[in-house]
DNA sequence: ACGGTCTCCTGCTCGC
DNA sequence: TGCGAGCAGGAGACCG
């Protein structure tokens, strides 16, 4: 389900509850979360008798960062796929259904990863080991990191022939952007999502890496998107739908210049844009 | 190396 | 009301 913002916004929320004691136990359903990747994790054991030290965030990726009882940094890694997320329970809270896996703690509470379509997964490895392995290891530039521009993003898929709605979504240009957040910044900066990214120009880059950062920051401020199923740790949903240019919007009227906006579709994935104002350039770069 | 397509799952919404 | 079709915010595997 959820891009850069909604991740954010669950490990915030988890920094709010304040999981601090030593992890007692761990279960797990028999149902495998993503099987046959490196999402397959059969070493959830190291987890237990570790004790939490923070929560931090990669891209889409949480990472819960523990000591064990010999010192040795651990880290749980959770990708939260298409529906999962993350719901600290209490004793005697039942377990939601396609509740996966269950950390019960020293206080009693339970952290819970709960997925009905199985897309997203959990991996706990030694610290240093996370960082190196896939999937964290070749991810591009946070969004609102320094080192994200145009200058970057031209270099990472200057000379692509992929669409620029597809170059987004690759983690390796940028991590944390999805399809909603994409689809958003190309309205943004009034570029067609089809177009091949070699046929760009320089101060266009810019232009669609400066788009990304207020896409990104705003989802942020309003705590993420919520369509579907997404919540933060609390169960809250977000506030930044009300807040979309085009994504979910095909057929109503653009809010900038009421031509209505249009759904197109690449790699089996929807999208909308904006006709008038994303207009696809015929045979000149843009 | 690159880019396009397929696939893993369940649940919800829409149209008939 | 019931039912099938289509769609969903991700990304790894596979194929040409």
């Amino acid at each position: 389900m959820p891009e850069l913002p909604e991740v954010e916004s669950v490990r915030r929320s988890l920094v709010r509850a304040r999981l601090s004691a030593e992890i007692r136990s761990v279960w797990r359903s028999e149902h495998a979360l993503r099987t046959g990747t490196h999402w397959q994790d059969e070493r959830l054991g190291l987890l237990r008798g570790a004790t939490p030290l923070r929560w931090q965030r990669r891209g889409k990726h949480l990472l819960w960062r523990l000591r064990d009882r010999e010192g040795d940094e651990l880290g749980l890694l959770v990708h939260l796929g298409m529906t999962g997320r993350l719901e600290v329970a209490h004793r005697g809270e039942p377990r939601a259904t396609h509740t996966h896996v269950e950390l019960r703690l020293g206080d009693d509470r339970r952290l819970r990863f709960v997925d009905a379509r199985r897309f997203g997964g959990v991996r706990a490895r030694p610290w240093a080991t996370l960082l190196a392995e896939p999937p964290l290891h070749e991810l591009g530039p946070e969004p609102l990191d320094r080192s994200f521009d145009g200058a970057h993003l031209q270099a990472a898929a200057g000379a692509s022939q992929r669409a620029l709605r597809d170059v987004l979504l690759d983690q390796r240009v940028v991590a944390g952007v999805g399809n909603i957040y994409a689809v958003e910044a190309l309205f943004v900066a009034r570029l067609h999502p089809l177009l091949p990214a070699a046929r760009l120009r320089p101060e266009a880059w810019a232009r669609l890496a400066a788009a990304v950062r207020e896409v990104i920051a705003q989802g942020l401020a309003n705590g993420g998107t919520t369509l579907r199923d997404y919540v933060d740790a609390e169960g809250n949903a977000g506030r930044n739908q009300g807040a979309l240019w085009v994504y979910g919007r095909a057929g109503e009227p653009c809010r900038v210049c009421g031509t209505p906006l249009r759904r197109f579709e690449l790699g089996g994935r929807g999208g909308v844009l904006c006709p008038h104002d994303q207009a696809k350039p015929r045979g000149r770069a843009r």
